[in-house]
DNA sequence: GTCTATACACCGATAGAC
DNA sequence: GTCTATCGGTGTATAGAC
C-alpha cells in the first residue's frame, strides 16, 4: 500500500499545513519580532485554534526549530545558486561571497536573529536543525578554500568583519546602505592582509 | 528647609533603595537573560513585594531605562579612566581604545545587549537616558579626532569591525579569546588603511 | 513606603468530544 | 485532525489598608 495515491495525498496535505504554519510564524516574526511569536497568533492567522497546532508540531520550540533549519537551508540554496555567477578571481569571489551573505542577512532581521543570535531564552536548535547550519558552513568553507583561505583564524576574521557590518546596518540604519557601502572596502582590507593577488583589470 | 539634614537622609535612603533595585535587576539579567527579568524576581531578591517597586520606578521599562543610562555612564567612566594610560602614538591609541571597548562589552553579555542591541520589544531609551550614550560617543569621537580620524565612514568602519569581533566572541566563544586574539590584527588592518604613521619601535 | 489583595491579559500545553 | 474547555502558570499594574 506504500506509495498509493491515497497515501500521497494525505502526506501532501499534511506537509502543506506544516508549511502554512511556518509561513504564518514567519509573518508574525516579521511584524512583531521573534520573541513575540505566539501559538495563538499563528493559529489565528491560518484560521485554526491554538491546540490544533500540536497535531503538527510537538511544541512551540519545535516550530522555532523548523524555522531555524528552514532559514539555513534557504541561505544554502541562495549561495549555491549565486556561486556560478561569481567572478573567477579570488578578490572578486571573496567580495561576492560577502555580499551574498550580507544581503541575505540584512534582508530579514527576524531570520538573522534566529540564525545568528541567541535571542530566544529557551530555544536551542536540535541536532537535525543544526545540521542545516553545518552544511551551509561547509559550503562557505569550500568556497574560501578555492580562494586559498584555510586557516581558522582567517575564516574567523572574515565572518567577524562581515558580520559586524551586518549588525551595524541592521541596528543603526535599517533599510539604508550606510554600512553596506563599506563592504568592498572591508573586503579589500582583508584581501590585502591575506595576500590575495590583485584583481585583473 | 531645603538641604536640612532630615531631608538629606530621606533622599539618601530613597536613592539607596533605587540602587538596590537596579543591582537586583542586573543580577537577574546576568543569570537568566535580559528578557527574563521580571518585577517578581527583582522584588524577591531584595525582600520586597512586586507592587512596592512602583514607589521607586514608574514601570518596568523605567527600570530598563535607568539600567541603560547606568551602563553607558559606566563605560564613560571606564574609558575616561583608561585614557591617561593609553600610548601616545596613534596606532597604540587606536588599539587601546578598541581593547577597552572590547573588554567592556564582552565582560557583560546582558549589558551589551541592552546597550548595543534592540533586544527588548517594548523598550526604547528615553531622551535623558539616550543622552548618556551620546556623551559616551562624544568622548570616543574626540579620542579618534586626536588620532586624525574624523570622517564618518572611517568611524563607522571602526565601530563595525570591533563590534563584529565582540559579537562573534560572545556568540561563539563566550569566556574564551578566539576573537579577542584577532583584535590587534584587525586594528592594524584599519590603521594601514587610514594611513596612520608606524608605531615607534 | 510597604504591604495585601486583586484585576486583567496573556502564555504554553493537555484532555477529551466529535 | 480539529475542535471546546480548561489547567496552571506567567507577567505588569492598580486600589486601598496600614
Amino acid at each position: 500500500m506504500v506509495g498509493s495515491p491515497n497515501r500521497d495525498r494525505k502526506a501532501e496535505r499534511r506537509e502543506a499545513t506544516r508549511r502554512e504554519i511556518l509561513a504564518a510564524a514567519w509573518e508574525v516574526a516579521h511584524e512583531t519580532g521573534l520573541i513575540s511569536v505566539t501559538l495563538r497568533e499563528i493559529a489565528t492567522r491560518i484560521g485554526m485554534r491554538p491546540p490544533s497546532l500540536y497535531s503538527h508540531f510537538a511544541s512551540k520550540n519545535a516550530i522555532f526549530d523548523a524555522m531555524f533549519a528552514q532559514a539555513w537551508d534557504e541561505f544554502h540554496a541562495v549561495l549555491e545558486k549565486a556561486i556560478p555567477a561569481f567572478p573567477a578571481d579570488p578578490r572578486g569571489r571573496l567580495l561576492a561571497g560577502a555580499s551574498t551573505y550580507f544581503d541575505f542577512a540584512v534582508g530579514d532581521l527576524a531570520r538573522h536573529q534566529l540564525m545568528d543570535m541567541p535571542m530566544l531564552p529557551d530555544f536551542t536548535p536540535s541536532a537535525e536543525a543544526f545540521q542545516s547550519s553545518l552544511q551551509c558552513y561547509g559550503l562557505m568553507r569550500s568556497l574560501m578554500d578555492e580562494i586559498g583561505i584555510q586557516r581558522q583564524a582567517d575564516l574567523d576574521l572574515y565572518t567577524a568583519l562581515v558580520g559586524g557590518l551586518v549588525n551595524q546596518q541592521l541596528a543603526n540604519d535599517p533599510g539604508g546602505d550606510r554600512w553596506r557601502a563599506l563592504l568592498p572596502r572591508t573586503v579589500t582590507l582583508l584581501a590585502d592582509d591575506l595576500g590575495l593577488p590583485p584583481s585583473p583589470t
